[in-house]
Parts: structure tokens; sequence; C-alpha cells
DNA sequence: CTGAAAGCGCTTACAG
DNA sequence: CTGAAAGCGCTTACAG
């Protein structure tokens, strides 16, 4: 910068000013200001985003956590944060915390330490205490998915998946006459799981069905858990006739395990899967699921990211509930 | 950092140096480290990253530039490269160039600006001069994906995707007896495509056969350009018996448009694809296809670029060549 | 409209 | 083994 300012017989302030597209309270000549950037241009030079950063300017970066960059799940909300935060010139870092706290934290840590102006989270154990700690000491925007997240002042995307639970199973029950359903899930702690759960309980409940223990395998998300939940639950002496996936990874590995086992899908068992990734379309017998919408919570959310680093929101917490939207194929 | 330093008694300088892990050469008593590390904690002091790189330490980020996160084949890869980077405290920020050269110069730009210690990049359009200049501005250190690069100063991982291309399209030929072989391509101007076309033309030359024009279907790497492509080609007077497509995404694109049109597959047509995404292996038929390791190629990248980025290699180019493999299913 | 100077929060010679 | 001081490359009151 020192370079520029002296070729172009000025003082860095000046440079500075060019530069900062400062907010347009301070005028600069126009000759000068043409001079400046055609010396930027011709000594090609760049500044240097920590100075500014140190110096009190935006950083000009957000994070986004997911649990795991591989599940397709996450890469229409990813991309739509990154394309938002593109058009901002912002950069973005992404971590993923593999459904651990112990990562949650070290995320929130690193956004700490370095900071950034922004985060979109997909937290799994953070609380709003954890959230408010954050932004007590860095002022990060916070934007987070799922509906356990209740803080004041972090926008929140959910998809009311309880809800889309339930009605997927009473469906199950009464369109399809299914009366043994078991479901395979993931860590029976996380709120995601609970919800889905709590809505596949209430249903059968209500339709006076009974849920032995053993129909509810819990594990993670992987496709191996999928494959391996169903073989224990074909294996049963009662077997059910139909299985509600809490994801479409775990519904594609049963789908998977049930073709080796040369069952039919869904005559001998259905099967329902959660998310509605591309994936879902390819397998065969094709995917029936429940549509989340990802992309457009990534765009809203980071939208809504954007008016808060940019100040222009300031009080005003954002809520979208983007509805999930049952998909019916040819599994169940 | 101050407040740290008052409320331990000692100078900051002191403080500096039992949080920098400084090389063992200034040594600190083990009881002032001990007071400060307490006091650290006490106060939850965390250093500003900014202020660190400013004064000339490591940025402790590095970048990764793809063409796009949708694509599954990139995601070990990246994962991998996160991992590595995750061992060593550092952050990691991804970009996308959606095959562009303009998106892969911006990426530089931002690189420049910031700047980070390293950056492993998949191009497709910039060449050893970008790179050369990049390396100049920065001093970054670089692994690329492609051997199309061929600097120096930037280690590479690579797939011998042309010969491997060429095997799989003489096994079309010598061992399923296929005379009529069409391609799917993306834009015909990407190194990537020249390779893997490359062997597809020389396969068909050696054996004595042509490939009309219209056998070559030029366009992006989307599953729906895989759709488009192979109904065009179906609907050619002669129609190819057998399909090449560049990526696993076009060819799942083909296998469904294929299935909608009522041919099967691999007795009407049989389709190959390259990657071995792991769709590859839930869409029926099972896709026969051309394998990459891209965790592989990610991990021996990642650990190559924290070698310069730690100082260990000032001069040895490493270049690692991990061999496709052809993977034999029921498309083709 | 422009410049001189202070300071963001660190690290690192330099001195003791 | 520890501290006082300079400086990384910017931005922003303050002064003119």
């Amino acid at each position: 910068m020192r370079d520029v300012a002296h070729e172009a017989n000025v003082s860095q302030s000046t440079v500075s000013r060019v530069l900062s597209h400062a907010p347009s309270s301070i005028p600069i000549s126009e000759a000068t200001k043409q001079r400046v950037l055609a010396t930027v241009k011709k000594l090609d030079y760049h500044p240097n985003q920590y100075a500014r950063s140190l110096r009190g300017q935006k950083n000009r970066m957000i994070g986004i956590m997911i649990a795991d960059i591989r599940n397709s799940f996450y890469h229409p909300l990813v991309r739509a944060v990154q394309d938002v935060a593109f058009q901002h010139h912002y950069d973005v870092m992404i971590a993923n915390s593999d459904h651990t706290r112990e990562k949650e934290l070290l995320f929130c840590e690193s956004i700490v330490r370095r900071p950034v102006d922004g985060v979109i989270i997909i937290p799994y154990h953070l609380t709003d205490e954890d959230l408010d700690d954050l932004i007590a000491r860095t002022g990060v925007a916070i934007g987070a998915i799922g509906n356990h997240i209740q803080h004041p002042g972090v926008d929140m995307a959910w998809g009311n998946d309880g809800l889309a639970s339930y009605r997927a199973i009473r469906w199950l029950i009464e369109q399809r006459g299914h009366r043994r359903i078991a479901m395979i899930c993931a860590n029976p702690d996380f709120p995601v799981i609970k919800r889905r759960h709590g809505g596949f309980q209430r249903a059968m409940e209500e339709a006076g069905l009974s849920v032995p223990e053993e129909y509810v395998v819990c594990g993670d998300w992987s496709f191996e858990h999928g494959q391996r939940a169903i073989r224990s639950l074909l294996q049963l002496p009662e077997p059910p006739t139909a299985v509600f996936a809490a994801n479409d990874t775990l519904a594609i590995g049963a789908l998977e395990a049930v073709e080796e086992m040369a069952y039919r899908v869904p005559e001998d068992i259905a099967i329902i899967g959660f998310d509605d990734i591309p994936e879902a379309q390819w397998v065969r017998p094709k995917l029936t699921t429940i549509a989340q919408y990802p992309g457009e919570m990534g765009q809203k959310l980071a939208d809504a990211l954007f008016e808060r680093i940019e100040g222009k929101n300031d009080s005003q917490r954002c809520a979208f509930e983007i509805p999930c939207r049952f998909v019916e194929r040819e599994s169940a």
C-alpha cells in the first residue's frame, strides 16, 4: 500500500479510502481516485485481508459447520451458502463435526480465534447457552438449522420433521395397512431423532399399535448401520412389514441389504426414508421418502446472515419454517 | 493478551512465548509457564489469528478449490484434506470454480488477499504460468490434481485416466464385441476430457473402428447432459451399442434416460462411467466404471502440503500417480 | 478533498 | 529466563 501511495503521489490514507469502498461520507476527487486505481492495477496490488480485519473492518469470511461433507443432504445447503457468500465477496470456511460435541466446540473455538463475521451451523449438541457464549465473545452473526435452537439472537430454519414423520407413519398405517412398523435411528440423544421418533411413536400410539423395544434400532447415520439394522429386524421372530429410516442414507443401506436377502420391496418389506437426497431417485425401487429443502434453508439463512453482518438487522429474529413434503415413489 | 500479561504479572512477550509453542530455542521457566497458562484458562483467552498472521506467523488456513461441492467425486478428497488440516489445527476454506476460468482466477485472488498457507486445487483452466504467478506473489504451497500441471514447485496427484479409458474401450471391443461405441463428454477443451477422449479414440483406431462425428456428444458434466446425450445417440439412424461416459454422473443420467425409453442395459446398450462414486453401486443395473481414488489423492497431497508449510520440503516435487482401476459390474 | 499519526493484537529481534 | 520496543499492513479519527 505504501508503494501504491508513493507511486501515485498520495498518502496511504487516500489509497485506503479509494479501496475500501468507504461509505460515501468521505468524498475523493475523481482525478485522484482514477490515479490511485490505475496505480493499484499497475502494481497489481491487493490489500492484505488480515491487516484489514485487525484494524476492525469486516473479516470477509463466514464459517459453515455441518456433520460430514460426504452426506449429500448438506450439499445444496453448503452450495447455497457459498453462492450467497460469493456474491458478497466473502470466503467460506467449512468444518465437520461428525455429530460430536467435541468437534462442535472446536469449531466454536476456531471461530473465536479467527474470528469470522458469521456462521451457518447445523448443531447436534450445541445449546442456546453455547451460542450465547459465542455471540458474547465475538459478536458473530449466527444462523442455525433445527428448531431445538431457540436463542433470540440466532436466525434459524427448520423443517417440521416431527409432524412429517407422524404423517408418513399414519399413511403407512391407513393407506397401506401396515401394523408392524419399525424405525431405524441414529443416536436417540439428537434432538432431530427425538422429533422424528416422537412423530413415529405418536402415530403408532394413536392407531393403538404397540412398538416392541427391538423395533427401534439405534446407531449412527451411516449406510452400514442401515444394512445391519434391517438384517437384525428381518431376523426377528415377528419381523416388521414396514421400516421408517431416519434419513435416506440409512434407507438406501437397508434397501441394499434387503435386496441381498432376496426380499421384495415393498411387497415383503416397505421402506421410507427422510431427506430426499438425489440418490433417492436413483435406487431401485425408487425411494419413498420425506423431502427436506436444504438449498432453500441455506439460501434464506445466508441472506439473513448477511443482513446481520451488514448491520441491516440487529433486533429481528428470522425463523424460516420450510415444510417437509411426503414423496411417494416405489419403496412403500 | 495485555490482560493476561497483567493478571499473570509478566510481559506480553512472555505470554506470547508461552502460547506460540515457540521452537524450544527460547526457554521459559516452568513456574512462569504454568502461571501464564492458568491465567489464559481463567480469562478464557484466545489469541487473535489475524494479528498472528499479520506479524508474519503462519495463517493456519488452507484453501481448497474444486469445481462443485455437489459432485460426490470430490467428497473423499475434500474430507481427506479437511482431516489432515484438522490434525494440524488448520481451518479450511472451500471454493467452487464451476469449471470456469473466471472463478478459478477469483479463487487465486482471494488467496492473494488473505493469504493462506497452502491450497489444494483441481484446476480445469489454470496453467503452470498462473500457478507460477500465485507462488511468486504469496509463497503459498500448492498441491494440484491432474497431470496437466507440470510446475516444478507444485505437488501433484493424478490418475492414469487416459490409459484407463483406452483399456476400458479395448475391453468393450475385445471382451464384449462392441463395434459401434460412442462417448459422452464434457467440454472438450478440458485436459481431463482430452485424456479420456484420447484413450477412447486410440482404442477405436487400433481396432480399425471408425467414430462418426455425432458419436462424440460434448456438453457439461451434469446428470441432465447424460440424459440428453444418450437420447440423441439412440435416435441416430445407426445408434451405438455401447457408450463411454466421461464421469459417473453422466453415466447415471444416461442410465435413467435409457430406462425411460425402455431399452435394456447392457443388452441393448452398454454403459461405462468414470470415477466410481458411491452412487455407482446404488443404481440398477450397477454401473460398470473406472474407479479413481480421490480420498487417497487428497490425503497424499495434503500430507505433502503440510510438509511444505512446515518447511520440511522446499525443493522436492511430489508427484503421486494413483492408478485407476476398471470395475466390472452390470451395466456393460 | 487530503495527509500525518495513532493503533488494531500480536511476534520477535535486541538488550539485560 | 524475562521485558521494553518496534513493526506487520491496514483504517480512521483528527486536523487542515
